[in-house]
RNA sequence: GGGCGGUUUGCAGAGUGGCCAAAUGCAUCAGACUGUAAAUCUGACGUCUCCGACUUCGGUGGUUCGAAUCCACCACCUCCCA
């Protein structure tokens, strides 16, 4: 099967520029790409992993990938989809960012000559002379036209500063400077980015009268139409000090019935031919396939060593067994259930301990805890609710 | 540059001198029912030494017995006129 027909099948293409052409130059593997990725936070986060898998994909496929880290885009930062501004980054954090990516990023995708390549804008951005650029580039976009573009109408409710209007036209200016730089001939990105990636080829047509092409990757909704990825607590992160590998195996399990094939098609490597075969399964068979597109991913994400612990604690804290579940070590004053749910990050304050107490939120190995003075021992299992398990070690 | 309006507890959004820890909706958490799903119903949802006390309503001061509410100044934001 020919990988962009793949692509298509998995559900992954949203808009193309030009089907035809982008089919035939990375079906023969004659596309050198390139995707970006902003430096907003320190980790990559569920997003960039769909973005990593498509390079991955089109790297086995022949393809020659370019990874554009946006240490210059980084000091605007991308109004799109946004109602509100961006808070502005200072140049130690978005450094410090572009080297957590960059080190996230060398597990994913094969970095070397003939393999892929990693710049980072900031490079050329960062020394552009105002004027110049206005001469060479502002003489290409027009206003009216920008400001039509989709990825400013939620904004121009509320407000758009200047600074990042001008958003676009730096991402338009990476992909012509790739363009002359690299002969990148193709864009990638998030369907949000799909104005300003429009933006690049028009650009490059009107500097150099060639044709490059974009394509956008449908972004993960779940049936409600909300953006995956996303807990009460945040992102689901890749880097595992920020989410547990149990949390984002969980994370995956409890995604809904309605989501998991989607999920599966979108994220994993799972072949097509497989994944077929999985969509006839019936109806009762639903929580198998949500462990395997849990277990998938974070062998994906975290190895398989890792993955397989996951689903151990996981199997171990439902199944209602004591071993392999996950720990915690927790240092309080008094041994007491209350404190204990505090330091162990399972409850945010002491009241909010005492409530689920006193409405019946908490078991201590497996008999409800009534007393909010029960005391509590090195090796007991707390758990709160029916998800949350842990075995408290005190030191 | 001038004028109007705004800034409230995770978000949205009421409240315009005491009855306000602050309506309501969403989100979240727990209970019941389930399949670690969804839907539904119930409860909780600032902090604490929790029948009570304490700290909050952009910031700083002030008026008052008493302020989220009134006044002054500052900061930020929308809109309107230039």
């Amino acid at each position: 099967m020919e990988i962009f027909e793949e692509l298509k099948e998995r559900g992954l293409i949203a808009q193309v520029t030009d089907e035809k052409e982008i089919r035939e130059l990375i079906n023969g593997g004659g596309a050198r790409f390139y995707i970006g990725f902003d430096p907003t936070a320190d980790s990559l986060h569920v997003g960039h992993f769909m973005a990593l898998c498509l390079m991955k994909r089109l790297q086995q496929a022949g393809n020659r990938p370019v990874v554009l880290i946006g240490g210059g885009t980084g000091y605007v930062g991308d109004p799109s989809g946004r109602s509100d501004l961006r808070s502005m980054l200072t140049p130690e954090i978005i450094e410090h960012n572009c080297a957590c990516f960059k080190k996230q990023m060398e597990r994913f995708i094969e970095f070397g000559e003939d393999k892929a390549i990693m710049v980072n804008n900031a490079d050329w951005l960062l020394k552009l002379n105002y004027v110049e650029v206005l001469r060479e580039v502002g003489t290409c976009f027009s206003v009216n036209n920008m400001l039509r573009a989709e990825c400013y109408k939620q904004r121009m409710e509320k407000g758009l500063s200047f600074l990042e209007f001008n958003y676009m036209i730096m991402q338009s200016y990476d992909f012509y400077h790739l363009h002359e730089a690299y002969g990148c001939n193709m864009q990638f990105g998030g369907d949000d980015q799909w104005s300003n990636m429009l933006g690049g080829t028009e650009l490059i047509r009107k500097k150099t009268g060639k044709d490059a092409y974009a394509m956008t990757i449908t972004l993960l909704l779940n049936s409600e139409g909300k953006k995956m990825g996303k807990t009460a607590k945040g992102a689901v992160w890749l880097d595992e000090n920020k989410t547990s590998p149990y949390e984002f195996y969980q994370y995956w399990r409890n995604v809904d019935d309605a989501d998991v094939m989607k999920c599966i098609k979108m994220l994993t490597f799972i072949p097509m031919e497989q994944i077929r075969e999985m969509e006839k399964w019936e109806d009762s068979r639903i929580n198998e396939k949500k462990e395997i597109l849990a277990f998938e991913l974070t062998k994906l994400v975290h190895g398989e060593e890792k993955a397989k612990t996951a689903m151990a604690q996981a199997k171990a804290a439902f199944g209602g067994s004591t071993d392999n579940l996950p720990e915690k070590d927790v240092k309080v004053e008094s041994a007491t259930i209350i404190p204990v749910l505090v330091a162990a990050g399972i409850c945010a304050s002491n009241g909010e301990a005492r409530r689920l107490i006193q409405q019946g939120g908490v078991s201590l190995n497996d008999s409800k805890v009534t007393d909010i003075n029960t005391p509590v021992k090195s090796g007991d299992i707390v758990h709160k609710g029916k998800k949350v398990h842990i075995k408290i070690n005190l030191v």
